[in-house]
DNA sequence: CAGAGTGTTCAAAGTTTTCTGAAGACTTGG
DNA sequence: CCAAGTCTTCAGAAAACTTTGAACACTCTG
């Protein structure tokens, strides 16, 4: 557990985030937040410790409050702004994930108006049209469940 | 339902699959596969109708072969490939997404290690190896009951 | 087994996305 | 209400990713 391991981590994780499609700077900010030894970070102390600009830290911490990730922390006595990573922010990340769902739902069932009925594109679309209709409905039920499981581990 | 309305279909379609994160060419690909008026289709049916190169297309099936989207179809008496799409091809496509979501659960696990226990960092990655060990676990089982659901849709 | 017809590969060009850095806007303490 | 410190914006630079197209490889058919 030395300060070369959790910086290696950290990288490590800041990858498998830019994978999902997170942009790489997002993504090491994030992995930043999630590796950080404080409670609450600091602008300033992102840019200098990832040896990024302030004004990808500036986008990258626009882009994680926007999403639900991170969060303003109070700091009282300082004039920066800190932040830190939220609880349940994984939950958020997956939700927001849904939003790409319900799009494919939405572009099937406008192509199945466009092609008409009884067409083979028709028949195609329909099943991709259920399938994404029933995963939007699922995955907040999945969402919840863990929320509640989370509360109450043992059992 | 005009050829014009399709093909608009189609693209956006594209669009929402590159939003997805597929890259663009591919995109229009799969959507081409969607809304094909015929069972199966050959590649330079695919260049021409899309105004790509034939390197482009070779690329696309490729990839939408290696993540079991589409499938050689048999075409008896034609020296071209076909290619359709294969039945069920969401639920693969799902499932695969399914590695993205190992891999969180990988990295946390790592960062943990790395940590060390007791570290405020420790006790972030621990809420996100539990939770991505949950999806990881759940997931497929979401798929099943797709597919358990779809063979008797009527209950 | 030769040759025509297909399919694939890959270096280079083009396009898009991302990052930087400096200028300007905002905020807060004095 | 001024001034110092902090944050955001945005045009241009850099990097990453896509696509092309031509050369090569493969596969049938006659």
């Amino acid at each position: 557990m030395t300060l070369a391991d959790t910086t290696e981590a950290a990288e490590r994780m800041a990858l498998t985030l830019a994978q999902g499609g997170m942009q790489k700077a997002t993504a090491r900010v994030m992995a930043a937040f999630l590796f950080a030894d404080t409670d609450s970070v600091t602008a300033p102390e992102l840019a200098e410790q990832l040896g990024i600009s302030s004004g990808s830290v500036s986008g990258a911490i626009k882009m994680l409050s926007t999403v639900g990730l991170i969060e303003r922390a109070p700091a009282p006595g300082s004039r920066r702004e800190h932040y830190r990573l939220r609880y349940g922010a994984w939950a958020t990340l997956m939700s927001a994930q849904n939003g790409i769902v319900q799009a494919m739902f939405e572009a099937a069932d406008e192509g199945i108006a466009a092609a008409g009925p009884d067409s083979p594109a028709a028949r195609r679309l329909e099943e991709m049209r259920d399938f994404y209709g029933f995963m939007f409905r699922e995955l907040p039920t999945l969402v919840e469940r863990w929320h509640a499981e989370r509360k109450q581990p043992s059992r």
